[in-house]
DNA sequence: GTCTATAAATGGATAGAC
DNA sequence: GTCTATCCATTTATAGAC
């Protein structure tokens, strides 16, 4: 359980010995977590000596932290540019669903994230992966304080607890639709674009002001 | 990482030393999960030898399993009787208020399970956590499908669907609020209550059929 | 940068006294 | 039922050759 409250990202890149044993390591604490890991399994894996991981990483958990780094990087950069359409009910999808497809695309970053995000301990200052979530976060807030403003939604909600039921939606799916694809009732996960479709429609279904019947569902 | 694969509950209660024991197990593996935990740390704060746990539980991962079942068998208990009141929203709001309520009047519990579910490996059959989580979605399932019967619920959705974002929305904030009460927009955490209350009338709002506006919400 | 060899500590688990 | 003492595998981490 590393602490990770400094942001201080060092500089430029890695050479290509420690590039394979970090993304080995990501890979391996991503589906396992920090515990059930061990640097012999990381170097056995990785094709090196385990004292070749020392010599690059000092310690277990300075790796930890490199690798936590690096996903935290991947993922501010694949969602940095976001421009407006506009219509809000269009914006919001196009976050909805692209945060999606982001962690679907790179599942070891974003396993990691979250990973660090729920195990945060006790009474422990802010983390890097905290920063990450709530850029995510204040972003999504400022939309759909965008659309109350515009009338397009309702303004009887909180703007916040709205992004936070849309965060909450497809995280929620990310973490488990390994899990619930093989439940009984849990047909309706056979593909992730129809998840995210389906969803959005039922929130934005009850978040919308009330004369607007003219929105279509961003999908159709 | 234990495997759990069958119910057989062994029938009767543990000895006093046992319980001890295994209270703080359940304490320890809930908060910091199997692995980050030892046989030391359990018997150090619980004030016994190592080999006194040993005693009591053949393995760590009996002890592991043995908390688990505890976990799961107070939970079932907690939401045994759901008596329909015949209006479907009460009976949506009651589940759905009372869920959150016992995940946050036992959050050992809660996170073992959700845990388990989450951390369940590759090609692995069903766990016992899983089989209290179908349980769970079953239940609600048929709620929302009643409801949709009875005209009072759109029929454009998927019920599973609708049962999932409930649960997630649940489940997310249990897992997330100590995170998101300490972020800039979240000052909407101030009470699982008015999440909970907030969150359904947003929920069902989307999932209202249409002439149906005299609909009150069960919190007001 | 990469390796073999080894140190020092901790992990789960057992033996046997009380 | 509870303990001390011990065993052995594995862990993180270091020393030093190449």
């Amino acid at each position: 359980m590393p602490q990770l409250n400094k942001l201080s990202a060092p500089p430029q890149g890695l050479s290509s010995g420690a590039q394979v044993i970090l993304d080995m390591a990501k890979r391996l604490f991503a589906e396992q977590g920090f515990d059930a890991v061990s640097i012999n399994q990381i170097a056995r894996q990785a094709n090196v000596s385990k004292a070749n991981v020392f010599h690059h990483f000092s310690s277990k958990e300075a790796l930890y932290l490199a690798v936590l780094r690096s996903a935290c990087e991947e993922t501010v950069g694949s969602l940095a540019e976001t421009h407006s359409s506009g219509r809000v009910a269009d914006d919001l999808w196009t976050f909805f669903s692209s945060q999606l497809a982001a962690m679907l695309g790179n599942p070891a970053s974003a396993k990691l994230i979250l990973r660090e995000i729920v195990e945060s301990k006790d009474g422990r200052e802010r983390t890097l992966a905290e920063e990450v979530f709530a850029e995510y976060f204040s972003r999504l807030v400022g939309m759909v304080r965008a659309g109350q403003a515009q009338g397009v939604l309702r303004r009887s909600f909180d703007p916040a607890l709205f992004a936070y039921l849309m965060l909450g939606a497809n995280i929620f799916f990310f973490e488990n639709h390994k899990v619930t694809a093989h439940l009984a009732e849990g047909g309706f996960v056979r593909a992730p674009e129809r998840y995210s479709r389906d969803v959005f429609q039922l929130l934005l279904q009850g978040a919308l002001a009330d004369p607007e019947a003219d929105h279509q569902a961003p999908g159709s």
